[in-house]
DNA sequence: TAAATAGTGTCTATAAGACATTATCTC
DNA sequence: GAGATAATGTCTTATAGACACTATTTA
């Protein structure tokens, strides 16, 4: 018979207080799952989205090309029970790129959890998507675990390229951050500090895959210096032709 | 020392082909957390929004009101991985609550997963919200483990009055629901199958707690019916004075 | 007929989209 | 001056919000 947490958890004798009760606690003998972190690491290079994968050194899927991650770090005990999901996902992230703490934008995306999704074992991901700038971009270097990783263009990627469920993960980061990029801030994620208009435009047109109006798109950028959100910063950005204005984004005092 | 799950995943032998090292494959003895889901049931009574909570009658937080959910259950070998957490979130939703099956509107949250959230052991909740039609609330009764279950208004809940972290949990499901009603159909799935303007409008004024004009709520009304995502019903809703006419969702083709 | 609620129409402000035009810089 | 891109302006259409008004039913 498969014991499961529910019945486990009702073999505790209950009555006495709260203390009392986790004194002697014993957690049951039933199967758990792993929990690991996937990152969904995107950043824009050459006016094209970028997904950062690390190739598998080991079985499953040896050979094949995965998303950055790892394992959740559990503690042994109930008043040691490890790190936290957001910090394992920081942790992995930047241990297997180096990329420096903090320069990072990292959102949870949601849990994957279908069986057999892993074939060692049962295994729950939770999934993070970052956004690193094309500034950092370059600095990326394989760590920890990982002795390769590329950056892979997003659009030609094959269909069913990468090991486990990851494409399934992928293609739910990508909804979601072009879902995200119309409300929320996230475009500013993937621009240097300071930037002009048309970098910003093509951000957006990267990451929706179609053409924006410049000049409508214009009109909603000088929007957002209206609502102090974003500011003009000193000098301009040079290019073949006529030197553009830049800007900065102002993290807003919420 | 504390074992991770990364350690002893490299303590396995490589070489050889998948098959044969999945076949030799054996887990790692590191800790593992326990997997929960945890269910942010809501319905709509008496333009008021409720949230569905399950009295604990064992420790921790013996006597509180908590999320209803349980335990993710796994299955005791590679090829025998258990329930994904999408069932599992199914399962519990019907366990504890009688509804049947399909009746319910069910989506994933996210994942929560701080340390010490549960003072047993080290626990990771994946968090989904219900949304529950009113003629079917009053359908709910306790099963499973549950002993009682109430209908609590969100809008007067005490600040910290739910077990564990579910007020949390609670908090970014309320804040999800107002952020998909406008950009969703979530709103049919509070109403009756055939209702009136004004019923959805009330469902859209008592998620969103601010007044919506009628004929302004009207107009949008009118552009889904255009849009062919609402047909007229047969028959109208009798009320005190003037009787309304009635509608029905049709699900879209996507 | 009065009360109540369903249903309609109007006016304004705001934003998005299509597209034409001007300005300013490099070479 | 030519070429290129930045920057601006115009026109149309769609939508949201405030609010006045009409229609239809019950009691």
């Amino acid at each position: 018979m498969i014991r499961y947490a529910g019945m486990a958890e009702r073999r505790v004798t209950p009555g006495g207080d709260e203390a009392a009760f986790l004194e002697t606690y014993r957690p049951g003998d039933f199967p758990r799952p792993s929990v690991a972190v996937d990152l969904v690491v995107l950043t824009i290079e050459d006016c094209d989205l970028r997904l950062l994968t690390v190739q598998r050194n080991e079985h499953p899927f040896k050979g094949k090309w995965a998303l950055p991650g790892g394992f959740l770090r559990v503690g042994p005990s109930r008043t040691a029970q490890g790190e936290g999901i957001d910090d394992a996902a920081k942790r992995e992230l930047h241990e297997e790129t180096g990329l420096p703490e903090g320069s990072v934008f990292l959102e949870q995306l949601g849990a994957f959890g279908a069986p057999n999704r892993d074939p060692r074992m049962r295994v729950v991901s939770v999934a993070y998507f970052a956004l690193v700038r094309p500034t950092l971009a370059p600095l990326v270097r394989p760590g920890g675990d990982v002795r390769k990783v590329r950056w892979q263009s997003v659009s030609d990627r094959e269909p069913a390229g990468l090991a486990f469920d990851h494409d399934t993960i992928v293609s739910s980061a990508l909804r979601r951050v072009r879902d995200e990029i119309d409300r929320s801030h996230i475009a500013f994620e993937l621009v240097p500090d300071t930037f002009t208009i048309q970098q910003l435009r093509a951000v957006h047109e990267v990451v929706k895959g179609t053409p924006i109006d410049p000049g409508n798109f214009r009109k909603r950028f000088l929007r957002m210096i209206d609502d102090e959100i974003l500011e003009q910063a000193r000098g301009k950005r040079l290019t073949a032709s006529k030197p553009a204005q830049v800007y900065r984004f102002r993290a807003p005092p919420t």
